[in-house]
RNA sequence: GGGCGCGUAGCUCAGUUGGUUAGAGCAUCUGUCUUACAAACAGAGGGUCAGAGGUUCGAGUCCUCUCGCGCCCACCA
């Protein structure tokens, strides 16, 4: 036999495994294999995420044991990669990271960078992925801006166009004035911040001083209207009279709006284009106001500003301020906190604009997506709350279009002549509209003959809400595609609840009517030692390529293993040192095993065990059943406790202990039998763990159980089944001998002598039948009398 | 303001449909180099289960309220 070394060594081990499984195509899939297709909706992760942590490490890893779990469960696994590398975030990191601004580079140079930093920080996630052992078919990967991410996405965009799902409409939107474009609902986030709610005092034509409060006073230039309540009896009287401004001198009438608060302020409220949604509301109900174009998209004040033109907005508001105190415009200043609404990219307070903009329908298919979100089975069930809130709260269509530079262009050219928007053939996909002409020769319409193209690209999740379409369509045969939709499984972190899984769904509603994936698993975040948020700004990680350098891949999946679905998880060094113990030991046991010659062509019949092997092949059912359970209900970290607890507290503290003295003995039957279930138990233990820990399960079945399975690697061999034996033997009464023995260790302990040491005798307390176990405690427990 | 989740040993958490002295790991203390493992093993101490009230023969577990923490959502100008 050759030599065994000491010590477990993942430096060692871990590359070895990697190179094994990457040139054996261990996890490639192939739509011929058989078993049931289990595929995977792999979220694409943002690219210019170039800190990636434990985090990152804990969300992916979890995904990755219910594949390998499936997979040895006898599933066909397709379980592609994809990046998500165009939109916003990328632009914003490449802004930062070079300093730049989108104004002051051309298109074609800005787009280069971002190629570029797309491709490093895909590199960074494949090389951490296979550090980490993620088990990914890196033969099928995608980026979000490659060839087939753009014809899917321009076939999406043409295909609901034909469905009269997607508009072009001039009309209020919300504006990002830092990344000048417009965005969607999803895009906003709501942040507290301190304000003051300026109290602005008005005279109506009947002489009367109103007052009103608003926060935002910069936008008395772009006043549309004055409501109260019709039921406030303070202002009944001059309802519909000329109410004139300050400074502006400008008239409004008074109008009465049941939407008005009378208690919140003075009762009285402004309107301007736009303070926010609530005045798009007001104005929807008073078409007779005049929206004026205020602020520019580049956040400062057009000519409509008068003496504030080429102010920024917070500019502005100090300056008016002054400007109407020192007229006596003001009645009082109010310091108040307040939620508003920011870019959740660059955290700028979002703008209301009137622009125009293509649009997706969501608002009228409310109660179908709700319907939706009930067919899908979540894990957890909670979070399916987060996605009914979501949509039963959408105020906006999803506007699709960016006026960005780096991302899937719209493929849509106008007529010059009268506007008709012209649509390339859908064979002809991808198109860039900046770069070809379309392939007819005049409008259908009118007949023109010149075109000008669209110059937006899309919202990055226009792309992204098809993932499961691009990755199905990353295998050719049109058989295994069929099967490829909709995908088994999505995993996702929360905070994407409203974007990714929503828009993903709204996608395979209009285009295939059918849910994108069955299960949803969506995870929670990893959090740092003390609970707070990983981030770059805090440095509040180490690299995850350092804990996997100093303790191996294996035990950095073991602490990622630790999370309950949906639930944060702080990073803890000590389980990371716990799951390194773990490897040691199992590798421990695998050299014990070694040291008595076996095959483990495992246990035969039941007349041969003993209590002790019934017992162990007992509990090892229990924990087969128990792992099987969970890891299907997608709750890994019990199954995780639970072949711990049997492999650490069962295996190693009890059986072994129970059969060393079978092992040197002389009765071969009684060896033999011992052995065999050994070998039996702990290969499924191996098997159990494989999921969590897969490179020291393959080292310890490429030594030692790869005859035992004729598989190529134990992540292709097969999930253990509890195990059929004999059951003549009761050994319901084995929790005695058990007791007895934790008894006899007790004794030796309190005294002080070793485990290992022969006693004379001992007068048992425990109730345990002697003459069943007598012989078993005397010799496992090392004593040579028994009463 | 609404919703969801959480609050159990010094720390991190398990506690299934309510049922005997509330569990684990780590940490602490004591002992042991036992023919796999001292990166281990054996043992010990440590908890008014956030607080109050209620239902019940019986509550960490169910109900009500209070306090604290986290998250999601919400146009109050």
């Amino acid at each position: 036999m050759k030599e065994i070394s000491k010590h477990y060594d993942p430096q060692e081990t871990e590359p070895k495994w990697r190179e094994f499984w990457e040139k054996e195509g261990i996890y490639k899939f192939n739509s011929k294999a058989q078993g049931e297709i289990f595929s995977v909706d792999t979220p694409p992760p943002y690219v210019s995420a170039d800190h990636l942590h434990a985090g990152h490490v804990m969300s992916y890893a979890q995904a990755e044991f219910i594949v390998r779990f499936k997979r040895m469960c006898g599933f066909n696994a397709y379980y592609p990669m994809g990046f998500d590398d165009n939109g916003l975030p990328t632009e914003r990191f490449v802004e930062k990271k070079y300093k730049i601004n989108k104004s002051k580079i051309s298109r074609s140079d800005f787009i280069k960078l971002c190629l570029e930093e797309t491709k490093k920080g895909s590199e960074t996630y494949r090389n951490l992925w296979t550090l980490l052992g993620i088990s990914v078919d890196w033969s099928k990967t995608y980026s979000t801006i490659n060839e087939h991410c753009r014809r899917i996405s321009q076939w999406s965009f043409i295909d609901l166009y034909n469905k009269k799902k997607v508009y072009r409409t001039k009309k209020p939107i919300l504006w990002c004035t830092t990344c000048r474009t417009a965005i969607a609902q999803a895009d906003l986030e709501a942040e507290e911040k301190e304000s003051n709610l300026v109290y602005i005092k008005a005279k109506a034509e009947t002489g009367e001083t109103i007052v009103f409060a608003t926060t935002r006073p910069e936008l008395l230039p772009a006043v549309m209207g004055i409501s109260v309540h019709p039921e406030d009896k303070r202002y009944k009287n001059i309802i519909g009279k000329n109410i004139t401004m300050p400074l502006t001198k400008k008239k409004v009438i008074l109008t009465a709006d049941e939407a008005t608060d009378m208690q919140y302020g003075s009762g009285v409220v402004y309107y301007c284009s736009y303070g926010g949604g609530e005045c798009i509301e007001w104005l929807s109900r008073h078409p007779e106001a005049k929206p004026i174009e205020l602020v520019l998209p580049n956040g400062r004040f057009s000519s409509s500003g008068g003496a504030y033109e080429g102010m920024k907005v917070l500019e502005a508001r100090k300056k008016i301020i002054e400007d109407m105190e020192r007229v006596g415009a003001i009645e009082k200043i109010e310091p108040i906190k307040h939620s508003v609404y920011v870019h959740e990219r660059c955290g700028t307070d979002v703008e209301y604009m009137e622009s125009e903009q293509w649009f997706i329908k969501i608002l009228e298919s409310k109660k179908e997506f709700l319907k939706r979100g009930q067919e899908l089975h979540w894990f957890p069930k909670t979070m399916k709350r987060n996605y009914d809130d979501w949509v039963s709260n959408l105020k906006w269509d999803w506007c699709i279009s960016r006026q960005r530079y780096y991302g899937v262009p719209f493929p849509v050219w106008y007529c010059e002549k009268c506007g008709e928007v012209i649509l390339p053939d859908m064979k002809d996909l991808p198109v860039d509209p900046l770069e070809e002409q379309p392939k007819i020769k005049s409008c259908p319409k009118c007949k023109g003959k010149k075109f000008f193209p669209e110059k937006d690209v899309f919202d990055t999740w226009q792309t992204s809400s098809l993932t499961p379409i691009i990755a199905q369509k990353l295998i050719g045969d049109s058989t295994t595609q069929k099967k490829l939709y909709p995908s088994s499984l999505r995993p996702q972190a929360f905070e994407i609840i409203r974007t990714w899984l929503f828009y993903t769904i709204v996608k395979s509603h209009y285009h295939h009517n059918q849910l994108p994936f069955v299960n949803a698993m969506i995870s929670g975040h990893g959090l740092d030692e003390q609970g707070r948020k990983i981030s770059k700004r805090l440095g509040n990680y180490i690299p995850p390529e350092k804990i996997i350098e100093e303790y191996g891949a294996d035990a950095v999946r073991y602490w990622a293993t630790g999370a309950t679905l949906g639930q944060s998880l702080k990073f803890n060094i000590l389980e990371v040192k716990k799951g390194r113990r773990t490897t040691t030991k199992l590798w421990n046991i695998a050299r014990f095993m070694a040291m008595h010659e076996t095959k483990p062509k495992l246990v035969q019949s039941g007349s041969q065990l003993e209590r002790a092997d019934i017992w162990i092949l007992e509990e090892m059912n229990k924990t087969i059943a128990e792992a099987t359970k969970n890891f299907e209900n997608y709750t890994y970290a019990k199954a995780k406790d639970a072949i711990d607890d049997f492999f650490w507290s069962k295996l190693a503290d009890y059986y072994i202990e129970f059969i060393k003295y079978r092992l040197f003995g002389e009765d071969k039957r009684s060896k033999e039998a011992a052995i065999k279930t050994l070998a039996m138990v702990f290969f499924n233990v191996i098997k159990m763990y494989a999921p969590i820990m897969p490179f020291v399960t393959e080292e310890i079945f490429q030594e030692f159980f790869k005859s035992a399975e004729k598989t190529k690697s134990v992540h292709l061999s097969k999930w253990p089944k509890e195990l059929n034996f004999s059951k003549k033997t009761n050994i319901s009464d084995f929790k005695d001998a058990i007791k007895a023995i934790d008894e006899i260790r007790k004794f030796k302990t309190e005294k002080g002598i070793s485990l290992g040491i022969d006693i004379e005798s001992l007068k048992l307390k425990t109730k345990v039948d002697l003459k069943k176990y007598g012989e078993f405690l005397k010799k496992a427990g090392r004593v040579k009398k028994l009463a």
